[in-house]
DNA sequence: TTTACGGCCGTACCAAAGTACGGAGTCAAG
DNA sequence: CTTGACTCCGTACTTTGGTACGGCCGTAAA
């Protein structure tokens, strides 16, 4: 069942991730993600199981996960420690739930702004800068 | 009219700002804020102006502005800018849209884990990851 | 007045997350 | 069978956002 874009060089899957190649090269030093096997002498091959890790780390970091969190992350994945892995996700979760509530906060202030921006039009101070203050 | 809180040392400002004081330095530094004047071999004194500026910096960082775009913002406040400061804080606010959403997804997702991690105390593939392949 | 706490200043260092580079080796097309 | 594009590997450099350090000096309390 393997598709077409199931025999990648690392050039191309860091083109199809949209990353720099020396990132793919960064994250496998860091261990989050697996070198493949290289045929003796040869050149490595990658899949659709390292595009879908890459994407999920890129997706991850954009959540506000570091790498090192990343990682952790990718423990859970193994299936034999549920209960440790329970308590990190539990964990993950908390931190998840406040970033939510971070980010709701961010966006009905700066959704506010904009408004007011919109609205003064050409007053003197920015209630932008203001509303900080 | 100024406050008790207003001719603080550079330490003060810092306590008073839940900051460290390399980071009130570094921030003049980067020309986030200026230094006020010294009386000549003596010792600076900051007053709430200097105090609002810092935590202006760290609200907007936790908005998601880098320094440099606070200094960006900064730079705006003349009155005469509003437009661009607008148009900077609408850009953060698509970010920050297209951040809730993947989060809420993530949030359901790790909910889910924890969900069957207590259900099945077995060995299953962690949801989370799964929801990113 | 002495002494200690803190400010001033420059420089150096740190961690995170890459990015760049150079000298190999490999592989496929012409 | 050579050339050019690409891989491999190690090392070094970069940016962001700070922190730490050390020598000098001012100010305030004992």
């Amino acid at each position: 069942m393997s598709r077409p874009r199931d025999n990648l060089s690392i050039g191309a899957l860091a083109e199809t991730a949209a990353v720099n190649i020396e990132t793919i090269r960064f994250y496998q030093r860091k261990g989050l993600m697996a070198e493949p096997a290289r045929p003796p002498g040869g050149i490595r091959r990658y899949g659709h199981a390292e595009l879908a890790r890459v994407r999920f780390i890129k997706s991850a970091q954009r959540l506000g996960f570091s790498l090192n969190e990343i990682a952790e992350l990718l423990s859970l994945d193994d299936g034999t420690h549920c209960r440790d892995a329970r308590r990190i996700a539990a964990h993950k979760l908390d931190d998840m739930r406040g970033k939510l509530a971070d980010l709701r906060r961010m966006e009905a202030a700066l959704k506010r702004l904009v408004a007011r921006c919109d609205a003064t039009h050409g007053t003197i101070t920015c209630p932008l800068i203001a509303s900080f203050k």
